[in-house]
RNA sequence: UCCCCGAUAGCUCAACGGUAGAGCGUCUGACUGUUAAUCAGAAUGUUCCAGGUUCGAAUCCUGGUCGGGGAGCCA
């Protein structure tokens, strides 16, 4: 016989004054006498499940008592709108249905550490915030995906084993491929999904990135999520055109459709509800400038040279004087990726931009038109050091049918962080993988 | 890789170089409106590891391990 439950949580108003059995596991328990209170959660929410003594068979009443933090069981009851519930709805229980026991269940509803519930995250993510945060995440990539593909981008998939590095020689996961020698887990897709540009016109890949960058930071995992769309025919500005329209659509998706788990999160989501095109652009320069002139008002701010590229309390200080996403574009070639277009009237910049998240989130999305001409993106290979080799296929797609084109990458989880105000991005991907991390 | 900080009960933390403790959780009991309930009682320790100083080390010193915060790099 089927265990599935005959209702949700989620939509018990539906069922206001019917039986039901729901299916799930006991977030808190207290007991008052004859009088048992079970917080019952499925998934989709939470109910307060009422048992009384003397409604109920000695059995029910038995197991109600017995029933500890995070037992999976199935509960019948009749749904009855109370003033006193917290989602103002309550079950009266007939019937108790003990599935699945849970001994000292190791997450209380008190305080814990980081390392703690680091190490314990496959449990963690039972708990309101953090289940919270990944339906915060799941929506982040349905409306990103969703809202490309009613723009005609087709999602086309790059490789995660590559056999050489797309962005540099560094940072890279190396694994053995048979007889093939070593092989490498992706920085980015970009480059592939160039090719799939030329056949579709608009596409996007969508997978997890790999870094070995000994960073430790709130900011940076080895392994995490990208989305990278890549558009035939557009230049730098009609990318961050569409950046733009891409970044709002999915905020404006997130606000309505996470309004709840942005509660529990105790977002404050005015500065979301600002976050529409078109967002603010500066050049690299004038980023210089506005660092020098507000010096020392984020620690580590200090004025730079040009040519020198941003740390991340510059971008803080830059980000802190807009109310919404803010683009730096225009930076100096010598710190960007190899195949950046360069700006016809500067060539010493590129046409790049940074879009740089409110409040210190940093940079959610890199982007830039990409070189068109086979002999200048051969030449920039060579300079960076690369083996030209390994990119004739690259090149190829530059000798047949070459148009100038533009993309960007969005960091699944560093969008994600911003969303829901969470500080540290550790927490907004299930198992999140680190420098000194990698269980559970 | 560099800088700073930390490790004591299941968890969060206290303990001047001198008997290792509290709150929460757990277990037992009471209670018909609790929701981090309340009240009464009980159990719970390789003080991260290895050396050293000392009459005596959780505490001081050296080395290591693990973790946290930040930098650089980046999304």
């Amino acid at each position: 016989m089927s265990l599935l439950p005959t209702a949700t949580i989620r939509t018990i108003a539906q069922h206001e004054g019917q039986t039901v059995t729901l299916a799930g596991w006991v977030y808190h328990k207290t007991e008052k006498g004859r009088l048992v209170f079970i917080q019952l959660r499925d998934g989709s929410g939470t109910i307060q499940a009422v048992v009384f003594k003397k409604n109920v068979s000695e059995e029910t009443f038995a197991t109600a008592q017995q029933l500890t933090q995070e037992s999976a069981c199935r509960i019948t009851g009749s749904v009855r709108a109370d003033e006193r519930a917290a989602g103002g709805f309550e079950l009266d229980v007939s019937e108790i249905e003990l599935i699945g026991t849970s001994q000292n269940y190791p997450i209380t509803p008190k305080e814990h550490g980081v390392e703690f519930l680091m190490q314990h995250r496959h449990l963690w993510v039972r708990s309101s915030k953090q289940h919270a945060l990944l339906r915060i995440r799941a929506e982040v990539i349905a409306a990103a995906q969703e809202w490309l593909n009613e723009q005609g981008f087709v999602r086309f998939d790059s490789p995660i084993l590559t056999a050489t590095a797309a962005e540099g020689t560094t940072n890279l996961f190396a694994t053995e491929y048979f007889d093939l020698g070593t092989a490498y887990l992706a920085q980015t897709g970009q480059l592939y999904v160039e090719s799939g540009m030329m056949s579709f016109g608009r596409v996007y890949c969508f997978g997890p990135t790999f870094r070995a960058e000994k960073s430790k930071t709130r900011r940076h995992l080895t392994e995490f999520w990208m989305i990278e769309p890549e558009v035939a025919f557009a230049d730098h500005y009609d990318n961050m055109v569409l950046q733009e329209q891409f970044v709002s659509a999915i905020v404006q998706r997130c606000l309505e459709r996470c309004k709840r788990e942005l509660e529990i999160l105790e977002r404050d989501t005015s500065t979301l509800e600002k976050c529409i095109p078109p967002f603010p652009r500066i050049t690299y320069d004038e980023a210089l400038k506005l660092i020098e002139e507000n010096q020392g008002q984020v620690e580590g701010a200090t004025p730079l040279p040009w040519g020198e590229d941003f740390g991340s309390p510059h971008e803080t200080l830059i980000a802190s004087k807009f109310d919404r996403p803010v683009f730096v574009e225009k930076y100096p070639s010598a710190v960007k990726a190899f195949y950046m277009q360069p700006d016809p009237n500067r060539p010493e910049v590129a046409m790049c931009a940074d879009l740089l998240a409110p409040e210190g989130y940093g940079e959610i999305i890199g982007g830039s038109q990409r070189i068109h001409d086979p002999e200048l993106l051969e030449q920039r290979i060579r300079e960076h050091g690369l083996n030209v080799d390994d990119y004739q296929w690259y090149l190829d797609l530059r000798r047949y049918g070459s148009v100038p084109h533009s993309g960007f990458g969005m960091g699944i989880e560093r969008c994600t962080a911003w969303i829901s105000g969470t500080r540290h991005i550790r927490e907004t991907i299930p198992f999140p993988r680190q420098l000194y991390r990698i269980y559970p």
